[in-house]
DNA sequence: TCCATATTTCAACGAATATGGAAGTATGGC
DNA sequence: GCCATACTTCCATATTCGTTGAAATATGGA
């Protein structure tokens, strides 16, 4: 992944709603949510969240399709595991014992 | 963690020139720099570069401490475990098969 | 076709951010 | 004490960001 596009993920994520629509959307689920459905959920204006939502899909961290009069956004996983992957890389400089604890909080986290 | 607390480490990462100083350290263990040799690895100003310091640290990304005339600064690594945990916080609803994909980078991504 | 719903785009404003020059503080060596 | 080095803080400026009202676009139903 290069610098600028992990630049472009991280700074869209670095605002309050706009976290919490990502995060609404991950917890969604490939489904995901009609733009509507998430104003009323995170008591945005329409406008406001439509910059918000467009600003989260350039950086590649939401998908978009059309149903009917909605436009329904989806969390794309791809674009956070790799952002993730970025964020750790080269994190020990080849010593296990410094990232280890990294590692470990990684595997706690998974969810599932 | 607090949505704020994600919220201003995000920021702090989402500029070119502090998620550059904060992987430079990230390599560098908790060993870190001091100061102005970051300066001069990323060729920033020396005020600039403070100013940066200043915000990844108050965001907790980074720790500091006086070694001689120099001031060294070392990532810390449990800031980064915490925020990549949040990030990856309710990926999946309870349904496995969503967020397999993301778990299978994370344990790739273990670089240990 | 006409209207209502769902969402986006545009333009403009105030707020926050990034940078750089100049001055200030802290440490170590003479 | 004095000076050089290593950073930081202060202040001003230019840029970017977030929000909002108003207008525009797209879809579906009567």
């Amino acid at each position: 992944m290069e610098s600028n596009l992990a630049v472009q993920r991280l700074s869209a994520l670095a605002q309050p709603n706009r976290l919490a629509v990502f995060r609404c959307l991950i917890r969604c689920g490939p489904a995901g949510l009609p733009a509507g459905d998430i104003a009323r959920l995170l008591d945005v204006a329409p406008n406001t969240l439509s910059a918000q939502l467009t600003l989260l899909a350039q950086a590649g961290l939401l998908t978009r399709r059309r149903d009917g009069r909605s436009i329904v956004y989806a969390a794309n996983q791809d674009a956070m595991s790799d952002l993730i992957v970025y964020l750790l890389e080269d994190c020990c400089a080849g010593r296990p014992d410094i990232c280890a604890p990294i590692a470990d909080a990684v595997a706690r986290a998974a969810c599932c």
